[in-house]
DNA sequence: TCAAAAGTGTTAAGTTTACACCCATGA
DNA sequence: TCATGGGTGTAAACTTAACACTTTTGA
């Protein structure tokens, strides 16, 4: 039976992570300023190698938790990248994740440590191999997401203003919302409770601070933004 | 630097393919009834492993040609799956592709020859491995991409009429469709087009044969059912 | 002549969009 | 006192959903 196997050939398996995070009303990638080869001086995302006695999704918490410090991170698979020249180096197939982390929130010595810098995802450098497309697909695939679950929370501090979380879905959809209607749909999310806490930094008067309910979520989900 | 990557382990890629294919208003899978190891008469996807000189759709592709004959066949990602021991032989990483077929075109012989047999797709056997969490996955994405794109097409003959392409959507969203909001809908789609040629075989009256018109809908993609 | 699938419009309900002003506060 | 972001409701446009009968023809 080992034969069964063994007349294959077998691969590197990377991982690639496409971190989002938000920060004055723009969404950004945490990217790599390579320091080290292949490709050392240019652009990538954070990446690594999947190893013998872990799970892919395993891989890429490590993967991320290397660079961020951060673990229980809302992560999802993009997808598997398998063109046989994708990497020069060697053959490696790859598998992109993304993560949504609180850009206020994470281990800034490591992420210094490896040259890793936030980049406004709407003026990227260009990025080695297909990275590009990983960060295409990624953010597809996170925008339809955000669309009906609510995991843009991910990208919030545990309390907000509506109008953050208003800037976050506009950077999100790349569009424009309308203040009132953005406000009557999330009146209608009891799961999007208000607190008796005021942020004054944002404004002058100073705005009610929400919080997202995980709970009364999972009771009634009926998302849709 | 070669160094860069040895240090890594290797891992066999595999391929799982999820066949859809139409008939009498049910959707059913092409699955195999294995009389080769491992698992050997247990039911699972067809699959294979990915080689060194393709990428991994090109694997996806020719896997999917070994079964059963057809190129140029719809087919699109769904994910990679990697639990360290998803494959109890070996560590095997895989990656799942569901494919649209038309169920009268495909070559029976080879089908014969891997003894696999058409699956009503409500009524499945258990299914080795994690291969019904690939199905769950692949109905789910198929179901989501056929709602914004015309990929139900692939699921017909060329020539099709509005009740069997209605019952084909029926099928795929698991619940009933009013079938004069059905028509509406379809008549506002001009790359659907009616011909002069009607199917005689599903009524006595006879119902008009419509087709799909590719370039049409390249022109102004306004897909949404 | 009748069974069986094909074909055809209208109305009500619900959803989405557009839109403008007052409020509270700190500087 | 005024500049700044916070907060609020209504009406029109559009989309979706519900609904029933006539047509054709082969057996």
């Amino acid at each position: 039976m080992a034969n069964y196997y063994s007349e294959n050939s077998s691969f590197y398996v990377g991982i690639d992570c496409i971190i989002f995070g938000f920060n004055e009303g723009e969404l950004n990638l945490l990217l790599l300023k390579r320091n080290f080869e292949p490709a050392m001086g240019e652009w990538s995302l954070m990446g690594g190698f999947v190893q013998k006695s872990e799970s892919i999704d395993n891989a890429a918490k490590r993967i991320l938790a290397e660079l961020t410090g951060l673990e229980n991170v809302y992560m999802e698979q993009v997808s598997a990248f398998g063109e046989v020249d994708r990497d020069p180096g060697e053959r490696v197939i790859s598998i992109a994740y993304y993560a949504l982390i609180n850009i206020n929130e994470y281990d800034k010595e490591l992420v210094q440590k490896h040259n890793a810098h936030w980049i406004n995802i709407n003026a990227l450098p260009p990025l080695i191999f297909d990275h590009q497309q990983m960060v295409e697909q990624a953010r597809d695939l996170m925008k339809q997401k955000a669309s009906i679950e609510p995991i843009g929370f991910n990208l919030l501090p545990k309390l907000f203003t509506l109008s953050q979380l208003q800037s976050l879905y506009e950077a999100i959809y790349g569009c424009s919302i309308d203040k009132r209607n953005f406000r009557k749909r999330i009146a209608e999310m009891d799961y999007i409770e208000k607190t008796d806490k005021i942020d004054k930094t944002g404004s002058r008067r100073g705005a009610a601070l929400y919080k997202f309910n995980e709970k009364a979520y999972r009771k009634a989900p009926n998302f849709k933004l």
